[in-house]
RNA sequence: CGCGGGAUGGAGCAGUCCGGUAGCUCGUCAGGCUCAUAACCUGAAGGUCGUUGGUUCAAAUCCAACUCCCGCAACCA
């Protein structure tokens, strides 16, 4: 049996609909995933949509309608996009669904078990419209002089009863955490945040709410619902069939990797941890904290009016090429900038004439001299063993850069996309259209190392462009079931009979009423 | 003294942890090629690496101070 390999995103939210930053989180996710399953281990991809809290209702209230027909309906546009992003998950998770409030409600026993949950009476400053409390010092001067939440929001003394977990008590016991294995909080700037934080002291936290009742019921406090991180955090277990800890739940926990955005690390690095702790359960390997996209640099939100559609820019310039620019061009955990002027740019440029024009001009060669058969590969020169041993150079710093640990897809991509250029670059000095004539047995050679170089480099690109690199694949006439990683080293066969080359990359332009915004 | 991120050729960014000829993509200019998706290849111009000071044989990189920009409040990865 393979490796097992658990990687899941973040639960999103879902009042809204899904903007770049979920396509971005979820194809980063997707792209790890199926690394892994071309690597041939056995993956497991887990999203899905946290439904539960008072936003939720307000904004169904809002609307007109009841918060499960609001959270059907928004649930539906995030699973939409993983379908039209070609997010290949195992699992989509509502946290609505009977199985997680069972789950959550097992957690919980189990935090309670080990007495880290007590009631208490919870007193200070509540905004209702932001679900929290403030401290005396937060709350900042209104118009009429009244006080008001440092957001503007009314606020009033609150007691209120409410459960706590005895987070206090996982101070040492997280900090030792994050000393011995470093690579649990990843990047390191995500890490020594999330340390000084800890190391300024953890109070309790409220663990239960009871002014709604849209959530996971608290386990023996009916007028109680889980405050909705805990619920959230859980579906990760969710995912695997947890409170069942055999089948699923034992193959897959724990995760290898949480990816998610940089801010909720919080919630991922303290306050998961000390719940599983609590629970007595293995902790995830890894909390992945990427970066944000910007607009432009400028930060995108829904008042600003710059958020983008995944969607629209997918159907505009294609899924494999938003994949493959998002993922390429920004350092992966840093924050990145994006455009369409920057997609449209860097798609044409790596994919359009880099590679689809590579394997156009090698292709059609072969289609028109050589009956579309694939020619004998002749005594290799240095040019070609140059050639082999590069590519193999190369899909080892892809594999240390993907599974290093730091998860630097860019890096793994600025490598192929190297290797793509130096075939060009072999292709244009052997020159095969003029061999053709002086030296046709070299000619043939030429276009058999370029072909092979074309397969190699569509497999290492598929985890990235699987549509795309199919394609490719396709017109080498290569098989469906040898596109792992195993494969890389079984050359193309000479005598191979390839379909017509067609683009697979066509350019990309600028629509053009898209100069303003 | 709230916390954090950033400042590198025209644009966008690596490199900074582990000091040692400043790198990539795009753009510009000049050539080449004609197999190809007006693509591909070669060469060139262009940078006092935010400022000042320090450590060092040597600093984009380490240390100190400072300036400017952006997040940390909201919908939100």
């Amino acid at each position: 049996m393979s490796e097992p390999f658990y990687i899941t995103t973040a639960i999103s939210y879902p009042n809204g609909r899904p903007h770049i930053g979920h396509a971005y989180e979820a194809i980063a996710a997707d792209a790890i995933a199926r690394f892994h399953r071309q690597s041939g281990r056995d993956v497991k991809l887990v999203t899905g949509t946290d439904e539960h809290g008072l936003k939720m209702v307000q904004t169904a209230r809002d609307a007109g309608k009841t918060t499960i027909e609001l959270a059907d309906e928004m649930s539906s546009y995030f699973k939409e996009m993983c379908n039209l992003l070609n997010i290949q998950q195992d699992g989509f998770r509502r946290t609505s669904e009977p199985a997680h409030h069972e789950a959550s409600k097992a957690l919980w026993k189990a935090m309670e078990a080990n007495g880290d949950l007590y009631l208490d009476r919870y007193e200070g400053w509540y905004s209702v419209r932001d679900e929290a409390f403030y401290a005396e010092d937060e709350l900042i001067e209104g118009e009429g002089g009244e006080r008001v939440s440092p957001q503007g929001t009314p606020v009033e003394w609150t007691a209120e009863e409410t459960w706590f977990f005895k987070l206090s008590e996982y101070q040492d016991k997280l900090l030792a955490l994050y000393k011995e294995r470093p690579e649990f909080i990843q990047p390191e700037s995500r890490r020594n945040e999330v340390m000084r934080f800890v190391e300024g002291g953890l109070k309790d936290l409220s663990v239960s709410r009871t002014s709604f009742d849209w959530g996971v019921q608290v386990p023996g406090s009916p007028d109680h619902v889980m405050y909705v991180w805990v619920d959230a955090l859980t579906t990760y277990m969710t995912g695997v069939g947890y409170p069942d800890t055999s089948g699923e739940f034992a193959k897959y926990w724990p995760a290898d990797i949480h990816l998610i955005g940089k801010d909720i690390v919080r919630f991922h690095a303290v306050y998961w941890p000390a719940f599983l702790m609590s629970a007595g359960l293995p902790l995830p390997k890894q909390v992945f904290g990427h970066g944000f996209l910007l607009n432009r640099g400028e930060k995108m939100s829904k008042s600003a009016g710059n958020v983008v559609d995944p969607l629209e820019l997918a159907g505009m310039f294609g899924v494999d090429q938003l994949r493959y620019v998002l993922l390429a061009d920004v350092v992966f955990g840093k924050d990145g900038t994006y455009s369409a002027e920057a997609l449209v740019a860097k798609s044409n440029a790596d994919l359009a004439n880099n590679f689809g024009n590579l394997a156009q001009r090698s292709l059609s060669m072969i289609a028109k001299n050589c009956d579309g058969i694939v020619p004998e590969a002749g005594d290799p020169t240095n040019a070609e063993k140059q050639l082999l041993v590069d590519l193999e150079t190369c899909f080892n710093n892809v594999k240390q850069a993907v599974t290093g640990g730091l998860l630097r897809l860019d890096i793994a991509l600025d490598c192929i996309r190297e290797r793509l250029s130096a075939t060009n670059q072999y292709f244009a000095d052997q020159a095969p259209w003029a061999l053709r004539k002086s030296d046709p047995v070299r000619a043939g050679t030429v276009l058999y190392y370029t072909a092979e170089s074309i397969r190699q480099l569509a497999i290492m690109l598929r985890w990235i462009m699987p549509e795309s690199c199919d394609k490719m694949l396709d017109l080498l006439a290569q098989d469906k079931n040898t596109r792992d990683f195993s494969y890389l080293d079984q050359a193309i066969r000479s005598g191979t009979k390839l379909p017509t080359p067609q683009g697979i990359f066509p350019r990309l332009e600028l629509p053009e009423n898209e100069g303003e915004c």
